[in-house]
Parts: C-alpha cells; sequence; structure tokens
DNA sequence: CTGTTAGCGCCTTCAA
DNA sequence: TTGAAGGCGCTAACAG
C-alpha cells in the first residue's frame, strides 16, 4: 500500500545496485556468495518483498490462474481444488474461481474475461456442452478436469476401470444381479464410459443388465431408482455419488435394505451418511495436484499438452 | 500474452497522444467529445484492454481480494460466496480464494503472504480462536462474515432471531418439548448466541430445555443426538444444517419419526434429503453480496468498517 | 562479479 | 483540449 520499500531502497541500504539486489532476488548465479548473504539479511531484516506488478510488467506474466468449477458446491470438484489450491500458492500462482454453472455460454464468457486480462492459464472443469472451439485458443494454457478434448491438456478419471472395480466387488460378494443407475450418453466420461463398462461386464460375465440414465441430479437419481430395481435386483452401482444419495433415499423411504448399493465418488459426506455403500474413489485428490502441476509445466514452457488419467482405488 | 496493444498503438492508431488515451480510458474530463469517440470507436475495434500490471503499478492497487474460506465444501459459506464472486466481477476485482481449515494460524499464514502480496482487501469467515491483533492491521480492508469483532467490518447472521423463529414455529405447532443441539460457547454467535436464543426462549414459555452442545460436526450431532431426546420430546432444534443431518440419521436409525427437526441452515442439499425439517435460511446469499458490496466500498473510501446483520427468514 | 542504462504500459504533471 | 516528458518497481542488456 504505502510506503513499502523498493529494489532501490534494498540496494541503497546494502550498499549495492539494484540489478544485484534483482539477482538475489531472482536466485540467479553470479552473486558472491558474500554479498548475496548481506543483501539477503537485509531483506529479511526489512521484511522486503518485491511488487508483483512490477515484475509482471516486465516478465508478461501475472502469476494468475483461474480455476472454473461447474458449481462452487459440487463435492467432488471441491475434493480436486483443495489439492490444487495449494499447489499454485506454493509457486507463487494467484488462484481465482468461477463458476460456469454447467453453461457453455458462461465459460465462454468467462474466457473471454480471462483472455483480456491476460491471464496466465486455466484449470477448466469439464461437462457436455463446451464448444472445442472455445478452447483452441488456449491450447497451451488450459488444463481440462474430468473429460478429454482433441489436443488439450487433461487429467481425467478412469471412468471404466472405476466401473470394473465395483462390479468385480459386488460380483466377488456373489450378487448377480446388479442394476446400473448413471448419465446419459451425451455426456461422453461420466455417461458413456461407465455406462458402456457396466454393459461390458455384465454380458462378460453373463448377468442381466438393468440400466437406466437420467443425469446427473440427486433428485433423478431418486426418482428413477425404482425404474432399475427389479424382484431380483441385490445390487445397484451408481455413476456418481450424487445420483447414489439420491437412489439411497429411495431406498431408505421404502425400507429397502436387501439391495447394496455401490457408486463412483467417494466424499466424506458420502461417507459419513452411507458408509455401507461400496465406493471407488477416483482420485479427486490427485485429479487436483495433477491438474495444477500440469498446467504449470505448461506455462513455464516444460511440457506440452499432454493427457492423464488417474487411477481408480477402492475406498 | 504475445503482442498487446498499448495505450501507445491506440495513440498513434486513432492519430492522438498517450496522455488522451488514458483519459478516455478512465472517463477523465477535458477531452472532446469528437476526439473521445474516435478513440474509443479504435478501441473497441482492436479489443484493446489495458494492462492490469502497469495500471496497478501506478495506481498503488492491483484490483485483487481474497476470500478466506473455512472449509471449500462448507455448504453455507458456498451459498455466500457464489453471491459475491459475480459482484467482486463486476466492479473489476480478481477474487483468490483460501482455506482456512479452521485453523487460526493458518489465518496468520495466509494474512502474511496477503500483505506481501500487497492484496487490496479480504473477505473472511470468521471462527473461534482468531486473535484480534493478526486482523487488527486489516481493519480498513478486511470484511469478517459470520463473525464480529470489535471495530471490524462484519457481515453477521441474526443468531437469535434464526432461533426465537424456529421455536416460535414450533410452539405454534403444539410443541412443548423442543430439545437442542448446539455448539460450545467457546463459539459466540453460532455456539453462545443460539444456545441462548434457545434458553431464553425456553424461560419466557416454561419449557423445559434440554440441550447439548457437542460442536459442529455431523458426526457429533449423530452421537449427542440421544443425549437430549427425552420420551416426551416432540421436537429437536439444532443449531446448524450439520448438526441436523447427523441428527437426522440417529433419528432415522432408531427409526424415530415422532419428533420433529428444524434447523438453522437452508442448503440445497437439506431441501433435498429432509424436506420435512423445518429450516431458517440465515440470508447466506445476501450476507455474500453485502460482505462483497462492503468490501469494495471500504476499499474505495466510500465507507467505514461497519457491521451488518442479515435477518433470517423461515425457508 | 557488479553497477549503469534503458525501457515495460500506464498515469500525471506541465506546457502549449 | 491536447501532447511531451518523467517516473512507478523491476529486469535485461551492456559495460566495467
Amino acid at each position: 500500500m504505502q510506503n513499502r520499500l523498493t529494489i532501490k531502497d534494498i540496494a541503497r541500504l546494502s550498499g549495492v545496485g539494484k540489478s544485484t539486489v534483482s539477482r538475489v532476488l531472482n536466485n540467479e548465479s553470479g552473486v558472491s556468495e558474500r554479498t548475496r548473504e548481506r543483501v539477503e539479511a537485509v531483506m529479511n531484516q526489512h521484511g522486503f518483498s518485491p511488487s508483483r506488478s512490477a515484475r509482471a510488467m516486465r516478465g508478461q506474466s501475472d502469476k494468475v490462474v483461474a480455476i472454473i468449477v461447474s458449481r462452487l458446491d459440487s463435492l467432488s470438484e471441491n475434493l480436486a481444488v483443495q489439492t490444487m489450491l495449494p499447489v499454485f500458492y506454493e509457486q507463487g500462482y494467484d488462484p481465482i474461481m468461477m463458476e460456469s454453472q454447467f453453461s457453455p455460454q458462461l465459460v465462454e464468457e468467462h474466457l473471454g474475461m480471462l483472455r483480456r486480462r491476460n491471464i496466465d492459464g486455466v484449470v477448466l472443469f469439464g461437462f457436455t456442452g463446451i464448444r472445442e472451439e472455445t478452447l483452441r485458443p488456449w491450447r497451451s494454457s488450459l488444463v481440462m478436469l474430468a473429460r478429454d478434448a482433441g489436443g488439450m491438456a487433461s487429467v481425467c478419471y478412469d471412468d471404466e476401470g472405476a466401473i470394473t472395480t465395483l462390479m468385480q466387488r459386488l460380483y466377488a460378494q456373489d450378487h448377480r444381479n446388479i442394476s446400473y443407475l448413471g448419465v446419459p450418453h451425451s455426456d461422453v466420461t461420466t455417461g458413456k464410459r461407465r455406462h458402456e463398462a457396466y454393459l461390458s461386464f455384465c454380458k462378460k460375465h453373463a448377468l442381466p443388465a438393468v440400466a437406466s440414465l437420467p443425469g446427473l441430479a440427486m433428485k433423478q437419481g431418486y426418482d428413477q431408482a425404482a425404474s432399475v430395481l427389479t424382484p431380483q435386483t441385490t445390487a445397484l452401482v451408481c455413476a456418481t455419488d450424487t445420483l447414489a444419495l439420491g437412489a439411497s433415499k429411495y431406498l431408505q423411504e421404502k425400507r429397502i435394505d436387501s439391495v447394496q448399493l455401490a457408486s463412483v465418488g467417494n466424499t466424506p459426506l458420502m461417507k459419513f451418511l452411507h458408509p455401507e455403500i461400496i465406493a471407488v474413489d477416483p482420485g479427486y485428490a490427485e485429479a487436483g495436484r495433477q491438474a495444477a502441476a500440469q498446467l504449470i509445466a505448461q506455462i513455464t514452457g516444460r511440457s506440452e499438452p499432454r493427457q492423464i488419467v488417474i487411477p481408480a482405488t477402492l475406498a
């Protein structure tokens, strides 16, 4: 704010030139150990820290990144953001947050604004409907989460592995009539891939497939649970924990306790409310870490855009 | 990034001097209508936007604010942040997010970092244990939420009103044995004030008071529900919806449906999982809007720190 | 190894 | 009503 010190002050106080101070600041080589120590001492003593804006102006980089979540109250995205933040802070990046509310148009508006702001990079939690051309200009400075788009860097969950793991577990527990509650195929990852993994497991093991793909909302899980429960059903796999929450509410209300629920997604809320549900952790925390690391690597030119898949683990 | 235009370019392209462009940019008076229009035309045509860092360097302000939430997955804080973000963006502020995890020490570290970053202002979701002296230096540029601290600006919920509203409603429904599940008094607002409002209502209406104050966590609500349920109890008031979630899990498991649950907090999750619970909305959304507005007003010198109380409304 | 010099993009005098 | 000049704090040549 007011009278902060500048490298000029530090230079004067330690009896060296501005550029020497700058060199110390940036850990550049070519400064004698003695000088460096002296300058560093003065810096600490006065709690000096360089002006971000001045650096940004020279370096062409503000060290600001944006995280666009679909919704702030998405439990799974929260888990990823939680691990992402410390990574950004450690590397000196300011992470600013925005909500897309699942609206492709809002994503466009946000990206437009970020472009004008000359931001360094973006982590975008993907969803259905985002046009590729919206993203293209960001190819080198955007990492998409939970979804892959041609040419863009992405961190995805192992959709097939997650479902297969659940099915195997249930199968090992002698379940032979396993129903499925999921998301429409218009959603490629959470929808199509998970559903297909379910179908393919059923086929391979000659199990009857009973599925419904209502959508992502809790209420949809609640409303559609009935439609996939046959008298034979002994287990129900849900594509997301949100759906599972809806389904379990239905089961509870109907006093049905003969059906084993299983779901992708391992949030604290679920663990508390329904510890009996079998869950695979898609690796939200790890995804967050990797996304942040990948974005920084791209920004700093240490990596090309690349696709990362996080392995799922049984919780 | 690369070859962005600068006011110099705009100046050249519109045949005026840099300072004139600057004047137009800042809506300063003393520019002829014709010149202004011409310059603005060129700006729009090229999608020009001034460099934030250069402005920051001159203006001493980065137009960056921080929002320190206790936890990213706090449902109530999310609701407030959700309304806060658009306000900041509209006014050209970049909101960066941090988690305090209810740790006073983390708050100190974050504030220290923000101080070095020379940030403009902070919205802090308050909790027990934050030392006043930590905050003092921020007096003019911090707004605390959900808690008031001497001299600091704050946006608080009407703790007493919220509880009283719930009690009145239950009383009107002929409940005469109302228990209470809350938070220890070390937490002044959610703990002490709400509990005292409960006690005072009981006293006034000659009702027996049965209360326990385990804490904020869902599990604590679950574990302590039993201790406040007597054979006569017909209603249970919870200080937060998290506690209510825990308590309702307990009631469900015990198959108790003779107890009407009521709680402060009106989150979408609660509305879905337990629409039967009577809830007051403490006004999270409004609190977020007001907090952002108040912070901006303080930063820009248009307001002194002041305490704001949001009225609670029956959901 | 170290200091000097020249900008980065913008805003702010100060003259014209 | 306008333009030219100077400087914000920092980094990147270029000299010593």
